[in-house]
This record gives structure tokens, C-alpha cells and sequence, in this order.
DNA sequence: TCGCCTACCAAACAAGTGCTTGGTAGGGTA
DNA sequence: TACCCTACCAAGCACTTGTTTGGTAGGCGA
């Protein structure tokens, strides 16, 4: 069988394995946590694991890809929205805090583990993905050039790594429930990059 | 054929070995990378690594331990030096820009097995460098707000972790021998740290 | 009571892991 | 010649890895 039936009742077993190994991932990475560290800490021996999921790779796999399909349902809203380039380069900008604020994990399993995930087959809707990104956050940039709203001098595909890594690196170190919630974060984030450190 | 005898000019082939392995660990990770694959890249059977290393745990602590010394004996010096805090703090971001430049390896792996690597009582030294490295750089920010150099308005803290991931997550896509070179990038990451990227 | 389902255990498997051991080819030195 | 040194090979060890297999306890509808 691919994978078990998820249709009926209580798939809540399920569901609560996959924030178990979700937890492990992103603290340890995929490929640094054993299928015997998630068993252990759901309290089931290795084996149990495979009643309800396939391999450990379908694990990450259901997890990126839900996270992923929820996040670019934002971005595609965003982005067909009636706002300027800038307004909605703050908009995709909070939405990724938000995203770390509710899918810490994922995001982190993300970050860490999409270079080596992506050189296998299965996993190569992240690579595609990740060029959608590129090419919708550089978009915005250049039209928010082009407007006005944003500073000419600087190299744009510059500014995209500097604005995609600050953002997402971000979750190594938020923990939900302290001081600052993510669009707190995101405030602070965005007045940085738009304004500058400097008085 | 290189000199056979010890100490002269040609690198030996222990560090030669070293870099071999610093390449993989950058690329792979340190725990995904094996002693076999170390050993393939330089054409040898795994077993032979032993006659120049202790371990696989002995080869990454030597990588790091040379990297970390050299990187702060740059810091001390800007440290102690006679300019602003601002001035200082350009000075060390350029410093670990340099560093991504000449140790790319060296700091892909310090990004990447840190944390993990941290856990070992071997690697406590990286915490406590760690913790150095965090106090330098907040004191700074904190003595060119005093000074009127930086804004009054943002959290220091915060500041800081964006100034740092800023800096360091640049080692994933930088790849020396391109457009731009280290000091380059880091006069568009300062430019946009300090003046922002709003008109 | 019967059969079926979900969730799990117990045990094993082949492949891969870091590392060890005993040996050896070839060059330099005394 | 005799000896030592560096750099390596060949084979194997104990352990960990993801995964498979056959079996079972307990609940539920008919």
C-alpha cells in the first residue's frame, strides 16, 4: 500500500507522528535523526512507524509540501492584489514571519535540508518552487525600483539574497511566546531594511 | 613529485587531506559526510585516513579551531583599535566578510554543525566563542547608539541577530572567483544596513 | 459470537557507519 | 647492508541505519 487511508475518522495518530519527527527534523535535521528518535519519542518502537507512513522520506515529503502549498496560496493573494511594489514586498515579508510563527518547524526543516532533499527526484517541486520565489521577490524589487520606491543604486539580485536570508534565517533563533510576536519581528525587520541603522 | 622531506615548501599531504575533507563537510554537512567519502575524493581507502588523523571529530575541530583563532585575532585587533563604534562595526562585518572569502569551507561548516557539534564536550570552545562573539558585536551596536552613530529606536538584540545572519548566511551563496568580490559585498550589505533600501 | 480494523510489538535484515589491525612498498639515513 | 619512516592497502570489527515480516491486543459493528 503507497499510504494509508487518511479519509476516515481519526487520522490524529498520524497527525500527531508527523509533528513528533516535524520537531526532530528541524532541530537535528533530516538526515540526523533516526527513524528510532521518532519512534522513541512517540513512544512506539521503529518499526510502528511504518503502519502509518511509507518511509521516513514521505514524512518530510507531506510535511514541506503542505506548508509550501499553504504559503504560496498567501504569496499568489499578495501578489494579485491591488497594492504598489512596495507595499507588497512588506506584505510577502510579513507573511514569511507569520509563516515561521506558525510553521516553525517546517520552515526550519526547509532551510536546513532543501540542498540535499532537492538532489533527489522526488523532492524536485522544492527546487521549482524555490525559482518561483526568486522570481516573484526579485520582481517586486525591480518594479519597486522602477516606481521609485526603492533605491536604484544597489544590485538587485543582491538585495534579494540579503532580504530572502534575513527573513528566513530568522527561525533559527524565534521561539513563539517571547517577547516579540512575528509581526513585531516583522516591524522591526522591515524598518531596518527600508530605512537603515544608521540616523 | 613534490619534496618528500617534511617542512618544506609544498603542503603536506596531511593538509592536503584536510582540505579534501573541509570541501565535503562544507558541501554535505558534517555528520553526512563519511570517512569514506573523504577517502574517495583523495583516492585512498578509508582506514588510510588514520594514519594522519585521530578521527573524523579530530579533522573538523582542527578546521574550526585554526579558523576561530584567525578570525579573532582580526577582531581583537579591530577591537583595540583607535575609531567609532560604527566605525568598528564596519570594520568587523568587512573582517567576517573577508573570512567568508579566504575560509568559505570553514564557516559553511561552523553555519551548519554548530549547534551540533556544540553538544560535544570536545567542541564546548565554539559556545564559548560564540558567547564572545555575541557580546563584541552587541556592545558595539550599543556604544554607536550612545554616540548617536545608530537609531535609539531599535532593539539591540534584535539588531543583532539580523546583523549577524546577515553576514554569516552570505557563505551559502557566495562563491569566490565571481562578480564581486568579499569587500564588494560587503559595501551593498553595509550600504543597505545602514541607509536602508527606501528612497 | 464473529470478523475486521487500528495500532502496535518483537525480531530480524542488508547496507552503511567509524574505526582497528597487521602488513608492505619505497625512499632516506647511518 | 641494515634500519627506520611515511603513506598506504586489505580485511574486518561492532554498531547503527531504514525497512520488512509475522504476529497480537483491544475496540466496534453485525
Amino acid at each position: 500500500m503507497p499510504s494509508p487511508s487518511t479519509g476516515s475518522g481519526t487520522a490524529s495518530r498520524r497527525e500527531e507522528l508527523l509533528g513528533i519527527a516535524a520537531e526532530l527534523f528541524a532541530e537535528k535535521g533530516f538526515k540526523n535523526t533516526t527513524v528510532r528518535d521518532i519512534a522513541d519519542a512517540a513512544g512506539i518502537l521503529s518499526g510502528s512507524l511504518y503502519h502509518h507512513f511509507d518511509s521516513k522520506e514521505s514524512m518530510v515529503d507531506e510535511l514541506l509540501d503542505t506548508f509550501q502549498t499553504e504559503l504560496w496560496r498567501q504569496y499568489d493573494e499578495i501578489e494579485a492584489s491591488d497594492r504598489t511594489p512596495r507595499e507588497k514586498l512588506e506584505a510577502v515579508v510579513r507573511a514569511s514571519f507569520d509563516a515561521i510563527g506558525s510553521h516553525r518547524n517546517e520552515v526550519a526543516i526547509f532551510q536546513s535540508d532543501a540542498v540535499f532533499l532537492t538532489s533527489f527526484e522526488r523532492f524536485a517541486y522544492l527546487g521549482e518552487r524555490n525559482q518561483k520565489f526568486r522570481e516573484l521577490w526579485t520582481r517586486l524589487l525591480s518594479e519597486g525600483v522602477e516606481r521609485g520606491e526603492l533605491r536604484a543604486d544597489l544590485d538587485v539580485e543582491l538585495v534579494y539574497r540579503f532580504l530572502r536570508d534575513t527573513v528566513w534565517v530568522a527561525v533559527r533563533w524565534y521561539r513563539p511566546g517571547g517577547a516579540l510576536s512575528p509581526g513585531d519581528v516583522a516591524d522591526q525587520y522591515l524598518s531596518i531594511l527600508l530605512e537603515g541603522i544608521a540616523t
